[in-house]
Formats: C-alpha cells, sequence, structure tokens
RNA sequence: GCCGGUGUGGUGGAAUUGGCAGACGCGCCGGACUCAAAAUCCGGUGGGGGCAACUCCGUGUGGGUUCGACUCCCACCACCGGCACCA
C-alpha cells in the first residue's frame, strides 16, 4: 500500500476524503517514528498489550475490534505522559500453514511470511500505533530458540519429562491428528473413525504450579471474574482421602479417592477403571475386560461386570465386590472409586441396573429425626443378584447373596447427594457431614489405612505434536546415553525445509534424513532426533517477554540476567486486551512459564498480567462471524469505502469492549456521518478559527455571553466525562457519546463576538483531542487545518476545569412519596431547609399536599426533594 | 448436573452505583432544499388515555426491604458462555 509523501503546506479536498487523510497521516507518523518506543527508566512506563494474530490471511473483524480496543488506551496512555510499549507480532506456527501445503503445495514459510506481508499492511491501514521495531515472528529461528532453550532449562529442573499417552489417530491416512483435525470422532479429511493410539511423548509440569496457580487468581484484581471462575474451575481443586480397600484372598489393596468421607459407610462395592493395573490380575476374562477399554471414557450408559472378587471396607470390615466399570477415569484420583450408590448418582445409576445393594448413611438435617432404622434398601426383586451386562460378565464367577438385611419397602429413585446427618454409621453417627468428614479423616490417617490428600482436574500440559510447523523439540536419543538434551551452544535446532507434505505417516520431520540422523553430544555415537514439535502455545506462553527487547538475534539469557534490563522496566504487562476465547489455556500457560521463569531466577514477578480486558464477540445475524455461516464483513471493503477512523469508531461506539458487538452497517454509516459532520463544521469556520487564538488560562476570565459559557462548560463536562469513561472500565461507547453531545452543541452554535470564536476553537480543539485516540486521523488532519502544528499526539491530554463544569443552576426534582411531581431550580448555595421551604410553597406541590400529613421530606443534595405524606 | 454471565423502546445501548428510566447512535414519521432522487439540515419518536395542561402504566416473572428499586435481598423463568462420568 502507498504511503502519500507529507506535505504539511498543502490542505487536502475540501470534502472529507477519508482515504487520502488516512494515507497522508499514516505515512506521517512513519516517517517521524512516532510509535517507536524509547527505553527510558525515568518515565513512568505502561505496557499495552493485544493478543497477537495467527497469520491466516486476513485481518478479520475480530482482530479489528481487538486493536482498535488496545489502540485507544495506548494512544491515551502516550496522552497522558506514560512511556508506552505497544508491540505487534505473529503466532506465525500452526497447523494452517500445513493444510495450506498440502492444499496448494506451497512450503508452510511462503505461505506464512506472505500472509504477515499482507496483515501487517491492513494493521498499517488501520492506523494502529505499533512499534514494529519488536515485531514477534514465532517461526522464526531467533524466536523458537528461545523456546528450546525455555525447554532445556525445564528438563533440567524436571519440569520436562516424557511419558505414554494417547493421541488421535486416523488408520486410513495413517497420521496422527491434532482435535481440530477430528470432526465428530471422524478424520476430517477421510472421515475415518478415529481411535486414540498410545506413544511417548514431552509434558510439563504445570501441575507442580497447580496450588500457586490456583491461589494467584484471587491476586488479580485486575482481571473478569469470569475468567478467574473459568481458570479455578480448570484447575479443579479439591480436597479428599485416599482409603486402602483390602483385597480378600490377595495381598494387595485397592486404593481409592474420595471427597465424600462421611459416606464411606454407604459403600456397596469398589469400582477400578478398565485400564486400571489391577484389571488384569483380577479380570479372568480379558476379551470381556477388552470390550469394556473400548466403552471407557464414552458418555452413556454406564458398564461394567463383577471381578469375582471381594474388597474389605475398612471402616466397618464389609466385604464388598469388586467391579470393572467403564466411568471410572484412570487419570483422576487413584482410577478407583468406593461406590455409595444412596448417594452418588453415578453409583446409584450402576447399583440400579447390577441390582447392587443401596445403602442410605446420610440424611438431610431437617429429616434426621424420623426414625432412620432399616434404611438399607435390598436388591431389586427378581435381580440376578451380583450381575452384570450379560454380554460382559465372567461366566465361572457366581457372585454369592447380598451380605445385607433385607428391610422395608421404601423406594428410593435418585441418590441424595447432599449433606446431611450420618445414620449407620457406626461411632460418628449423628454427626454432620463437615465434622464427619474430619473425624473420619483423623480416624483413617490414625489408623494407617489411608491419608488426606489434594486432587487437581487439570492434567500436566503434553506439548508433543506430531507435526512440521512448530518448534522442533530439542531432544536427541542416543542408543548408548538414551535421551540427552541438545546442549545450549547448538540451539537453536533448525527445522530443516526439506520435508514433503503427504498428509501421511507420524510427524513430517521423520522424514528428513538431514534432520533425523544426527551425533550424540555426549558420546558422539550415532544417534537419532526427536521429530516432535512443540505445541504453538509454547510460543505464546512467553513472546510478550520477547517484546520488551529490539528484534533480531538477541541473546536472551543474558539479556533477561543484566541487572536493569528493558525486561525489569517493561513487565508486567498493565493492560493486556483479547478475545475469551484464551480465558483458560492461553493464560493459564503464561502464568505457569513466568513462574518457571522466576522460579530460574530471571524475573522477579509472580503474575504476567496486571489487567485483562476480554473483548466479546463481533455478531452479525444473531451468531459468531464466520466463514462458514457466510456472515463475515471485510475489514478492506469498509476501509475503502468509509475509511479507518469510520470502522474503529464505530467499534469502539457500538457496545462496551467486554460485550458482545453486534454488527450493523448502518451503524458504521452513524459514526461515518459524524466524523463528516466534524469535518465541515471545522471547514466551514476554519477562516475565522485560524485567527483566533487563546491562552487555556486566560479563558476563564473573557467576558462571556451565556450560550459561550454554556460551551465553554459543555467542553469542560465533557472532557471530564471522556476522562472518567476511559478510565474507569474502559467505556469508550460512552465516550463517544459524550463527544457526539458535544460535536451537536458545537453544531448548533452560533459566534459572533470575537469571545464567541475564542470559545469555540477551545471546543472544537478539545474535541480533537479526545477523538484522537479512537479516530486519529481526521483529527490530526483537522488540527492542522485550525493553523495548528503536528503531531496533536505530542498534545497533552487535557484537564478539565470542575468550577466551570460546574452547572449554574441544578434541577430537582420534587417527589410526592416516591412519584415525580415537579421540579426546582435553584443555585448552588441554597441549603437544604430552604430548598424544602421552596418545595412546599409551590403551587402544584401544595395542590397535591392539600391537607394532608407530612410525614417526613427528604433533601438529597443536588439531586430531589421527597415529600413523603400520609392520608 | 456444576460454575459464570445476560435480560431495559422497533433496534445497538445509557442511567454519576439506591434518587428525573430510555443519554448517544440506528431505524421510523413529518418538514426544508430539489423538476426529482441521493446527500444534507430542522422537528418528532416507550405504551395507553386526553383537544389540551396533564394523567395512568412501564426495566424477564412473583414476592420483599426502603421515603424512593433497572440498581439491594429471596424465589422463579428465558437465553448465552465455560466445564462436565473429576468420585
Amino acid at each position: 500500500m502507498d504511503i502519500i509523501d507529507f506535505a504539511p503546506e498543502v490542505f487536502l479536498e475540501e470534502k472529507y476524503n477519508p482515504q487520502q487523510v488516512e494515507l497522508k497521516w499514516q505515512g506521517y507518523w512513519t516517517k517521524k517514528g512516532l510509535h517507536k518506543t524509547v527505553f527510558d527508566p525515568l518515565r513512568k512506563k505502561f505496557y499495552c498489550l493485544e493478543m497477537f494474530p495467527y497469520p491466516s490471511g486476513e485481518i478479520h473483524m475480530g482482530h479489528v475490534r481487538n486493536y482498535a480496543i488496545g489502540d485507544v488506551v495506548a494512544r491515551y496512555k502516550r496522552m497522558r505522559g506514560y512511556n508506552v510499549l505497544h508491540p505487534m507480532g505473529w503466532d506465525a506456527f500452526g497447523l494452517p500453514a500445513e493444510n495450506a501445503a498440502m492444499k496448494h503445495g506451497v512450503h508452510p514459510a511462503e505461505w506464512t511470511y506472505k500472509n504477515i506481508r499482507y496483515m501487517k499492511n491492513q494493521l498499517n491501514r488501520m492506523g494502529l500505533s505499533y512499534d514494529w521495531e519488536r515485531e514477534v515472528t514465532t517461526c522464526s529461528p531467533e524466536f523458537y530458540k528461545w523456546n528450546q532453550w525455555f525447554f532445556i532449562k525445564m528438563l533440567e529442573r524436571g519440569l520436562a519429562y516424557r511419558k505414554i499417552s494417547f493421541v488421535n489417530w486416523c488408520p486410513s491416512c495413517v497420521t496422527v491428528l491434532a482435535n481440530e483435525q477430528v470432526i465428530d470422532e471422524r478424520c476430517w479429511r477421510c472421515e475415518s473413525i478415529v481411535v486414540q493410539k498410545e506413544l511417548e511423548q514431552w509434558f510439563l509440569k504445570i501441575t507442580d504450579y497447580a496450588d500457586e496457580l490456583l491461589k494467584g487468581c484471587d491476586e488479580l484484581k485486575g482481571w473478569p471474574e469470569r475468567v478467574i471462575a473459568m481458570q479455578k474451575n480448570w484447575i479443579g481443586r479439591s480436597e479428599g482421602v485416599e482409603v486402602n480397600f483390602s483385597i480378600v484372598g490377595l495381598d494387595e489393596n485397592i486404593r481409592i479417592f474420595t471427597t465424600r468421607q462421611d459416606t464411606l459407610f454407604g459403600a456397596t462395592f469398589v469400582c477400578i477403571a478398565p485400564v486400571h493395573p489391577l484389571a488384569e490380575k483380577l479380570v479372568s476374562d480379558k476379551k470381556a475386560l477388552e470390550e469394556l477399554k473400548n466403552r471407557y471414557g464414552k458418555m452413556g450408559e454406564k458398564t461394567g461386570f463383577f471381578t469375582g472378587f471381594f474388597a474389605i471396607n475398612p471402616m466397618n470390615g464389609e466385604k464388598i465386590p469388586i467391579y470393572v466399570a467403564n466411568f471410572v477415569l484412570i487419570e483422576y484420583g487413584t482410577g478407583a472409586i468406593m461406590s455409595v450408590p444412596a448417594h452418588d448418582q453415578r453409583d446409584f445409576d450402576f447399583a440400579h441396573k447390577y441390582d447392587l445393594p443401596i445403602r442410605v448413611v446420610i440424611v438431610p438435617e431437617q429429616q434426621s429425626s424420623v426414625n432412620t432404622l432399616s434404611l438399607t434398601l435390598p436388591p431389586r426383586g427378581g435381580g440376578q443378584g451380583w450381575g452384570g451386562d450379560s454380554e460382559l460378565r465372567t461366566p465361572n464367577t457366581n457372585p454369592p447373596s447380598p451380605p445385607f438385611t433385607k428391610g422395608g419397602q421404601g423406594g428410593i429413585t435418585e441418590a441424595y447427594e447432599g449433606e446431611g446427618i450420618l445414620v449407620d454409621s457406626g461411632q460418628f453417627s449423628g454427626l454432620r457431614s463437615d465434622v464427619a468428614r474430619e473425624r473420619i479423616s483423623q480416624f483413617i490417617e490414625e489408623r494407617g489405612i489411608g491419608k488426606r490428600v489434594v486432587n487437581f482436574k487439570f492434567r500436566d500440559w503434553g506439548i508433543s505434536r506430531q507435526r512440521y510447523w512448530g518448534t522442533p523439540i530439542p531432544v536427541i536419543y542416543c542408543e548408548k546415553c538414551g535421551v540427552v538434551p541438545v546442549p545450549e551452544k547448538d540451539l537453536p535446532v533448525i527445522l530443516p525445509e526439506d520435508v514433503k507434505f503427504t498428509g501421511k505417516g507420524g510427524s513430517p520431520l521423520v522424514e528428513s534424513e538431514k534432520f533425523l540422523n544426527t551425533d550424540c553430544p555426549l558420546c558422539g555415537g550415532i544417534a537419532r532426533r526427536e521429530t516432535d514439535t512443540m505445541d504453538t502455545f509454547v510460543d505464546s506462553s512467553w513472546y510478550f517477554i520477547r517484546y520488551c527487547f529490539k528484534k533480531g538475534d538477541i541473546d536472551l539469557d543474558s539479556e533477561l540476567r543484566t541487572p536493569n534490563s528493558e525486561l525489569k522496566y517493561w513487565m508486567p504487562v498493565d493492560q493486556y486486551i483479547g478475545g475469551v476465547e484464551h480465558a483458560v489455556l492461553h493464560l493459564l500457560y503464561s502464568r505457569f512459564f513466568l513462574k518457571v521463569m522466576r522460579d530460574l531466577g530471571l524475573i522477579d514477578l509472580n503474575e504476567p498480567f496486571q489487567n485483562l480486558l476480554t473483548q466479546g464477540m463481533v455478531i452479525k445475524d444473531g451468531a459468531k462471524m464466520s466463514k462458514s455461516k457466510g456472515n463475515v464483513v471485510d475489514p478492506n471493503h469498509l476501509i475503502e469505502k468509509y475509511g479507518a477512523d469510520t470502522l474503529r469508531l464505530f467499534s469502539l461506539f457500538a457496545a462496551p469492549p467486554e460485550k458482545d458487538l453486534d454488527w450493523s452497517d448502518q451503524g458504521v454509516e452513524g459514526a461515518y456521518r459524524f466524523l463528516k459532520r466534524l469535518w465541515g463544521i471545522a471547514y466551514k469556520n476554519r477562516d475565522k478559527l485560524q485567527v483566533t487564538s487563546y491562552e487555556y488560562n486566560d479563558i476563564k476570565s473573557l467576558p462571556l455571553t451565556d450560550y459561550a459559557s454554556r460551551l465553554l462548560r459543555k467542553t469542560h463536562q465533557t472532557i471530564r466525562r471522556v476522562t472518567i469513561d476511559i478510565e474507569r472500565e474502559y467505556h469508550f461507547n460512552t465516550a463517544v457519546a459524550a463527544l457526539m453531545e458535544l460535536v451537536n452543541e458545537i453544531a448548533s452554535y452560533e459566534p459572533e463576538k470575537e469571545e464567541d470564536w475564542t470559545i469555540l476553537r477551545f471546543a472544537i480543539e478539545n474535541t480533537l483531542i479526545l477523538l484522537s485516540p479512537f479516530a486519529p486521523h481526521i483529527v490530526e488532519e483537522l488540527w492542522e487545518v485550525l493553523g495548528n502544528k503536528p503531531s496533536m499526539f505530542e498534545h497533552r491530554w487535557p484537564d478539565w476545569d470542575e468550577e466551570i463544569a460546574k452547572e449554574e443552576k441544578i434541577e430537582l426534582v420534587i417527589q410526592v412519596n416516591g412519584k415525580l411531581r415537579s421540579r426546582l431550580l435553584i443555585s448552588h448555595s441554597i441549603s437544604d431547609v430552604e430548598i424544602k421551604e421552596m418545595a412546599l410553597q409551590q403551587g402544584k406541590i401544595k395542590d397535591i399536599v392539600g391537607n394532608k400529613t407530612i410525614k417526613k421530606v427528604i433533601v438529597v443534595k443536588g439531586k430531589l426533594v421527597n415529600i413523603v405524606v400520609g392520608d
């Protein structure tokens, strides 16, 4: 895109032509290097960060909104005197580049860099004030080298490790699939059913930081509530106990985990996951076990079978059957559970299906006084006893009759999962659930049959990807030495270019002989490289660190260790802005990475992002804009038709940033109209305005007419409103509304005397300054039209004068019994007592009050009078 | 199921955090300019009643607190988002 050479003395067309205006000023800003960051430890800093885009090819409306918001913040803070870091970059590794390679035969690198060039132009065309000297491109070796370096540091600390894990595998394409490539359990290309395949993969031990990541949530004061909630939920901490149930006839224990120790006496069977290590030992029918494994982890009907073995409940010595069940997860807790059908719906369903006994041990507190004897229910009449799915049951293990007393006919239709009073629980009967949990935990620990534990839902972060377009994992496998990290001096491990994209096989890097075969760094013997690449979330977990330094091939390690490095100055990020879709993974990983960096002694911080703004989606016709829905709006077209200022203004005005934005073509027209109107006013009056001048401090003492002082007051009020709206909560929509009000007032203003013109100039200039973060190009042009020197961004944000902004007269509302009945215009100096009198003296109020008794009169300063009357 | 969010005119959204509900924009209606249209400008615009001054109703529903509730409390309904066989 061409940039018009700046020619300050030449004014543009009289008609508002956004293309001309915008290219002129974008050229000027670039030429003057206005957006460049200068490291100056003496100035107060502000790090404004927006989530960097994936270079998919084109900027979409979500980006427009995100970056318009970020740019307002950055420009506003600069005008407030902050030294602002406002960088941008590219999340450049990832699957779409490989897909493009397969589809069009273009190399992922070529495709990616082409997209970056194009999108960078688009961003510049929006007038975004980025410092491109700090541009980060994650697919460049000078960036990903440090991914590898961090990985090695984590490996040294035991924070990176290998374990066997499952991947999605398409048997027909013979390849590993990313989660996004699996659609309804089928391969995205050939639609065959995807299966799970075991592979040895690399993991980062994020769970080591589970507690800290959770506790840290409460310190994230500048984060939205909902994001905090999502993170906490994701981490999913729960306190409970692990208890050993010994297996009858074997010298083994089944260790179970529960958070409901209070229901231990109600356990009537034990379930283990089909992939539990003990399953192989306990189950003789291997075929049935295999079949069950296929149903493992799938939502739907709970199914399983009796193993033929029994366990002893250590609380009451009861002998209860051991089942294998598909709904028991191996990844959580111990992979084995005690089943309490009376108080857990899943166990209830299972017990119901297989006619297992249900024993009530908790009753709701209100009901605890009723007779709770004989609450144990018998198995369903006519049942098979200790059964199982006929097709899954092991034929030669006939379970004995249940060891429970047959009781009354009470019918339970669902589990009672709430808390209450314990019954039928030995020495713990009569206790409240919470007390019982504590006592039972003690009991278990004293007896050595178990211990208190804390479990987390979230798992370690699997970073291995069997893909090409990512950071090579810097590890070498040697026949003699085993797993050997690539020495730091050999970094980066460069991604080879001689790889074909066939869509077949495992990791594409296996195909590059040159890459694959290497020497062992320890013994020099024959070795091969790891061919998996890293999850691209690794890149985004620390890219904001890299922005703290200029781009290029720097030695990040020594930069980080320099005492007063730029890192120390810029971090943490003061304001982070991006979509909620990253509320969990990206933001959690970034927090984790920073804590690791801290523990490596590289940074003295606990959290990376002080304030977080999650902007809403851009919606059209009731749905998120997407190609598949065909409801996308192309920013290019809008910029061509209306210009970037209009596009920015609309996306800021249409809704507060955190809410979803409903796209409206007419709304865009409205924003455009507003700018045209402002342009027209400035041009119409430019001759008179250019020769007017004022000193800010003298304005107060000018002899002003009523209408001139009204405009002056409105201007100060607008400065106040816009400033407060931006500062508090970033309510840009109301800030813009306030500016529209001011422009409306300016439009109807008719100056006559010299002072009137002075005030008009003051009002227009302040409008321009206040509008500048939102629509930066048009204001620069009009600033110049008024006879000022560019750039107006070197102008400080204005202050308002509370005295001038104050209304001369206050309009009070008069209510009778809370209903609006009349109004009263008063001046500031009038006392409450006088106000009360004036209100009561009003003819209308007198009529309404009549001869009713006045019980009370409430006077709220500057607001209203409420007269409370009786009958 | 659990967690979180939202509910205000025809429409996007305001309401200084308990004090004039509907700012500002869009749309619509009327008018000016024009041969005409577009653009622009001016006026009107929550609903009902009244010629009118006015008046009654009105912030998802039902209750409550209060002189006063879109705002606070309780119960419920609807929609959206996240997690989900997590024991």
